[in-house]
DNA sequence: CTGCATCCCCGATGATACTG
DNA sequence: CAGTATCATCGGGGATGCAG
């Protein structure tokens, strides 16, 4: 979705250019949830480095998906939030994120052997706010 | 999707692991429409390579998205067709479909300017049937 | 903390050739 | 016509460093 010239043959092509990348839908996924800030979202998505983060983030605002506030203090404060148009999404992440899971139980009979524990149980939360 | 190995966070990235890659919900909206030979999606979509396109039918395939029948004649006939696990996946590719377009739309304000005009309208048909 | 640029590697993808 | 294998390439994406 870089260049207004590039061609597209059908309508699929386009969503999966905006939403289809390997991290956007996992980035969006958070999302719903609420607004994020940046390293909030490196925990979340622990997999993901922090360029691809910035990058994807990128896309996703210039393409009208989420929105980006900077409270433009020091230190540097950002959230990322879903826009309403974003909102759109929302049904298609969440049947996305069932149909995996069924998808994994229909597979492998047992879907919780393939998810990853969780990673930051250790309490390392900080409380900046 | 290759390896049962591979671990995920959400069910998010299984669906997209299975649907995501830059050809396959492509190839799937195409078989929507009912059975097509090899060469027939060739025809429907033109950027693809001839190993791209059996790589990625193969993968929808060992996933149970689509059926792959062999006729076993001579010049070799094989059809392709969405499995009825595959079908559960009509409704979000039809999504995908309209949202894209929309986004165009909504971008550019003309969605007609970015799609590809048809390919084989010079009369280049080949009738071998 | 957040963002941007650079270098570099590896895997995805394409081109080509050969088989049934 | 359909499938497989091999090789070359290109770009995605990771690591790192610097800036505000």
């Amino acid at each position: 979705m870089q260049q207004p010239q590039k061609k597209y043959r059908v309508g699929v092509e386009v969503t999966l250019d905006v939403i289809g990348g390997k991290w956007k839908s996992v980035i969006l996924y958070h999302l719903v949830e609420g607004k994020k800030r940046f390293n909030e979202l490196r925990r979340l998505i622990p997999n993901i480095s922090h360029k691809m983060l910035t990058q994807q983030l990128r896309e996703l605002e210039r393409d009208g998906i989420v929105l980006r506030r900077d409270y433009e203090e020091v230190p540097p404060k950002v959230e990322y939030e879903l826009s309403e148009y974003g909102g759109g999404l929302i049904g298609v992440l969440d049947f996305f994120c069932h149909w995996g899971e069924a998808h994994l139980d229909r597979v492998y009979g047992d879907k919780s052997l393939m998810l990853e524990e969780n990673f930051g149980g250790s309490g390392a939360e900080e409380g900046s706010e």
